[in-house]
DNA sequence: GATGAATGAGTGTTCATTCAT
DNA sequence: CATGAATGAACACTCATTCAT
């Protein structure tokens, strides 16, 4: 009420304050199921404060999709990179630290990308989450076509087949008990995918 | 309005009428985004009639899920019989049928329980989603457990893998334009799938 | 379904059923409370059969508030009556008799006018309910103007003022805890509330 | 569009704005019968406003009651007070000014208490209006108790005949035609009300 | 610039009432 | 005739969105 209570802040400061509450109540609630309240509360903002930096629920909905969504993306094309200086590895070492970096980040930053896309696979959203999907799969494809030679439309299916694999692990993982084990779940998500994909893979590199 | 007066019609008959037009709105609009109104209106019945005959919007989406998934598993089940009388057929014919039975399905009926059991992964609903993908991916286990031998608990994160790398690969299809091609969708779709799983798969049989 | 299963029954027969079952449910769920299925489920008959004897909701509360209210009218009515043969009794033995006559009525028969004319003592019906309450009020008068002498419109506002006191002790008596005592209820209330007015009613006789 | 543009209000004002119209709406059309579109209509503001100052119907219902019954009972405390500075007036002269007390509240603010409680003696309202009523009734066997002696248990029964009674003469007084009189009508009514009940209570002072 | 207060539009749900059988 | 099946109209309640302060 005095002036000077609330700290004023820098936009971006702000829009990533908003940004990061929302993805956190969309995660829990569901798209609909996530008041503007809600969001604002857990911003620890004023509503009013939330439309000037997040705008439209629906804009705010977006927003949330292609941050996450990039971050996947830039996951991925980082895990492609040789993991050290040297810029020796094999084509499968390559692939399973790009499918380490998804279980990674998918396991880790768990309210992300992938329980934000499944709230909106429909409805009005259908398109931009579509969109987004494809960004990343198209991501994948590119890869996948570096290492089994091809072009990346060729990889396309490929690279969607992959991609479902590692969601429906993921979902597996997250669902019940975890296995205990000692090894991180990425290491031990990676190698369970690896091992019922690769063989099929290395298969196709020459026809 | 429709079809002029108020027909009488047998208390199944409605029934269906209605839950088809719930799975049709839901898959289109999303759990929280359809509304009663338009759901009484895709049935060209009153809203009370919906209600007479499906209950609570929740329990509509949930007999909309029962029903769904139901359908598919009885689809995955009946494929796992023998083709012909024949009763010999090897691992990779059986699980090359009930992939071809899968997509046969979610390419058809698009409108089933691929596109429902995406909406309510969170929320209230996640439960009884979850409840019935488990019992999709428990089939596909034991399927899966018959033929690669071991237990159908071992099997169940390879099920997982299975079933979400055949749901990624049918988004793929039912995403952009499909490629001209003379081969049978569901075909075409479990040809792919195989040549990349059933080298790994295999290989997993005896480890 | 077999014709003859059900029942046909005379209409007086069905419409007195039928008006049982509505002051019951009116009684305990209220005007609006109560729906028109719960009271054919309380007579045991299907609805359009009370919309037949009963008429619209609206009439069929009418109906009942009227019926209810010449039952007590009638019973005032008799019991204003000499008791036995011997026509020689004082004016405050009459009295009492009456007022023991009312309390009998409400605290045996409990569903009856007392519950139901609250309940619509506004709204649409606040014209018939007054004017069923002053149907009882003025006959009231007129057995009050018989003892004390004068015209039964003098009488009124105090006949009014007995009717108030009658039901708000039948309210004490019907609320919480009941005194323990071997006396009838109806004989202990009229004797309390002869033991308040008499004195003051006695003195009005001759002014 | 009544008063143009919308104003800002300081939350007090705006509750008992609120709490006006719902009082004034329930009076007229009961409890079930008022909506609370037509209680925003009559407060002159958006529905919305209404549950935010409210609360849900049941909860506006239970703050009607529970203002008017306190209303009602400190006007009744008030009215016990002696009238001028001089501590020395009789029994008689206490009730009568309580009386009248009364049947200045309940005639000049008709649409209050009196209306209100009538019409949740039964549902789902039964305890609540209860047990503001016993609030009232306490109160006037209290007095009652000071001026007759005994305890005010042992009051209530006569306290409950003795409101029961001034309510029917209201309802008299509130109902036909009014008597053409000088006297104010509260004065009117607690003289009427003295009359026959003094006696009987003074009778019981000593028994 | 940030906010509390306010609203328009829409949702799920129920009920009195009536055809068609 | 008596009924199950169907509907139109309404109601309580909520939320995304925006002024006035």
């Amino acid at each position: 009420m005095t002036s000077g209570t609330r700290r004023r802040l820098a936009p971006d400061v702000r829009r990533r304050q908003v940004l990061d509450a929302a993805v956190a109540v969309f995660s829990e609630e569901g798209l609909h199921g996530a008041s503007m309240d809600a969001i604002a509360a857990r911003a620890g903002v004023s509503k009013p404060l939330v439309y000037a930096h997040g705008g439209t629920k629906d804009e705010l909905f977006a927003a949330c999709l292609a941050r996450e969504a990039d971050r996947l993306v830039s996951t991925l094309t980082t895990a492609a990179l040789p993991d050290d200086g040297s810029g020796a590895s094999s084509a499968d070492a390559r692939l399973r630290r790009a499918l380490r970096a998804f279980f990674g980040a998918v396991t880790t930053h768990r309210q992300g990308w992938t329980v934000l896309y499944r709230q909106a696979s429909t409805g009005e959203f259908a398109g931009t989450v579509d969109a987004a999907r494809r960004g990343i799969v198209r991501r994948a494809a590119e890869l996948l076509a570096a290492e089994l030679g091809g072009s990346a439309e060729a990889a396309e299916p490929v690279a969607h087949t992959l991609v479902g694999a590692a969601e429906g692990l993921t979902d597996w993982w997250l669902g019940a008990e975890r296995p205990a084990g000692d090894q991180e779940p990425a290491d031990l998500l990676a190698d369970m995918l690896m091992a019922v994909v690769w063989p099929g893979l290395d298969a196709l590199r020459r026809p």
